[in-house]
DNA sequence: ATGAAAGCGCTAACAG
DNA sequence: CTGTTAGCGCTTTCAT
């Protein structure tokens, strides 16, 4: 069923059939319904690769996240899709499993593909990478770093300043031998995190021992792991800062497991909060990080770059989402318990 | 960057150029890798659309989920990520948000995509409508039952039959006053629990209260709400049945909150055995749904559609799954406590 | 083994 | 307001 059979059956040209559906004002309003009806009957719809070729343009942005079962990057796709969608773009959606080859593999594909935009979320790329994109005349916005890609449009979450925020908060409550819990990936964010909590504590006078900082896979296994390794010393920590709800939620299995309490024996504080966060026992505190914010604040900025099409070249924006710290209880904080939701 | 320019500068014409890419045993080796350094050199990508044009495929499926928060539905993504990814087909994912009218709207908008094929997760879509698509040449599998969609190919879980198993074990460890809280959507598939949960109290010789069976929406909030009906009754149930884990952690709140133990006053059953619930306090007991698995075997079966082309109208398929009964604590069953994960 | 050329379905000048 | 027509970049007969 193509533009032809339509045009022939409604005895017009097929160029009237074309602007009923892309300058549906500069065509007759009778004619116009008439054709609209015949399409109906044929149940015609335009060939997306027909148009594409003379557009250029696929009305589809890629996403691309390092793993589709993590929460907190599918509440970051579900802001972008809210954007997306309201602009009546599609979204392709793809997973790196935390693998730089994978990654340029997909950009690759994507590009290919003739993508209108991309939206990374911790990405390998390098800005060589980047530049290498830029050329094929595609929008691309990084969410979260994870290698040095300065110059490239971004938006991202102080971590180090969150962090700093989290072991504050610890201290002030009384709590003095912290340890952390951080996740190999994503890489950057991670070490930011880790800087922060380094720097806190020797801001506030505290001393940290290299062995109540422990690096584990960025998973619920992970944080149980890493949960063993600091609960089999001698001298264990008493508070623990976890780089992501994730592991938190396996470091409190490991921590219930092994008979202490949470948080008179151990408070546990997390990176993220998840929506589950919330429920567990005790209810983790976290640092709420913005992510479907950061998704739709991404998207946005993508929609914008794409928009303002081949006009002079923009200098790349970096967008800073605020994060926030999250009492509940695990951290031993006495106050504010009552909370549900 | 065309296969114009390649041919020109390769020296040859572009119909050799189109073969290096197509049929590359029907060119000489040592043209084909001039033109495929030329190509290099070029930074050649051949155009999708002038691709599909001529060929008619995109090499992309897509993927219609409710919601792309949901854990279990995103297990289901990761399945046919998998085997997408490894015949090198690109994912489309959209979120139809339980709406009828969505779903239509974004199955429109695929088909005029030209994707190849069409997984629909709790689909709202009828016989009529899944008609109305075969004739696009697309072939369509959907996973889960929502509406009457016999004679589709089909992916699903004999929800009657795992909901009896569970409330057997549930009678068999002690319970008698069973209630169930379920979920308005997926509405055919809650509806085969809200069956199955009815049928086999009666078999066991027990009532079942319609007091003690409650619908909300499928989310923790919704869980919650529905708990807190059932508590404040006078005569509350003694153990509860719930049509999935997200559910059955919103209910486990509102009990706790109560102050009352699980599963010593109240024991808890969910549906789904999401990865979190293995977590909680107590650890759910649950009907390990695989999820993962459904997208596997969903997407092997789009393939297989896909690639028996135009041959005769094959009979569609319906692939049962099992489900299994996953127990752990939150029943109040003695026996098997001590797993971790 | 290679080239010439038709045409996939559509859009946007351009002309009327 | 409508029709004619030239491509968009590619694949694939059909020749050679």
């Amino acid at each position: 069923m193509n533009i032809k059979s339509v045009a022939k059956k409604a005895g017009v040209s097929v160029a009237t059939v074309s602007r009923v559906l892309n300058h549906p004002d500069a065509v007759a309003p009778d004619t116009k319904e008439h054709i609209l009806s015949v399409m109906e009957s044929l149940d015609y719809t335009p060939n997306w690769f027909a148009r594409g070729l003379k557009l250029n343009r696929t009305g589809v942005i890629a996403l691309l996240i390092p793993d589709i079962l993590d929460l907190g990057y599918m509440e970051i796709a579900k802001g972008v899709e809210d954007v997306a969608h309201q602009k009546k773009y599609n979204i392709m959606l793809c997973t790196t499993e935390e693998d730089r080859g994978k990654e340029k593999e997909q950009v690759e594909n994507f590009l290919t593909r003739k993508v209108d935009g991309i939206i990374l979320v911790s990405s390998f790329l390098k800005n060589s990478d980047l530049q290498q994109i830029k050329k094929q005349d595609v929008s691309v916005v990084l969410i979260g770093k994870n290698e040095d890609n300065t110059g490239a449009n971004l938006v991202y979450t102080d971590y180090k300043a969150a962090t700093s925020e989290a072991v504050k908060h610890m201290i002030e409550i009384g709590h003095r031998k912290i340890g952390m819990i951080y996740g190999t990936r994503p890489k950057l964010e991670n070490m930011d995190k880790l800087e922060g909590f380094k720097k806190t504590l020797m801001e506030e006078g505290l001393n940290y021992r290299d062995s109540h900082i422990v690096e584990e896979e960025n998973s619920i296994e992970g944080g149980y792991l890493a949960a063993s390794k600091l609960l089999n010393q001698a001298d264990r920590p008493e508070a623990l800062f976890v780089s992501s709800d994730t592991m938190a939620i396996g470091a409190m299995e490991k921590i219930k497991q092994t008979g202490l309490r949470i948080p008179q024996d151990i408070a546990v504080v997390g990176f993220d909060n998840l929506k589950i966060s919330g429920f567990m026992e005790p209810k983790l505190t976290t640092v709420a990080k913005p992510m479907y914010r950061m998704g739709l604040v991404a998207a946005r900025l993508l929609f914008d770059l794409m928009e303002e099409d081949e006009q002079k070249e923009q200098e790349p924006q970096e967008i800073l989402i605020q994060s926030k710290l999250k009492v509940r209880k695990s951290c031993g904080h006495q106050d504010r318990l009552k909370e549900i939701f």
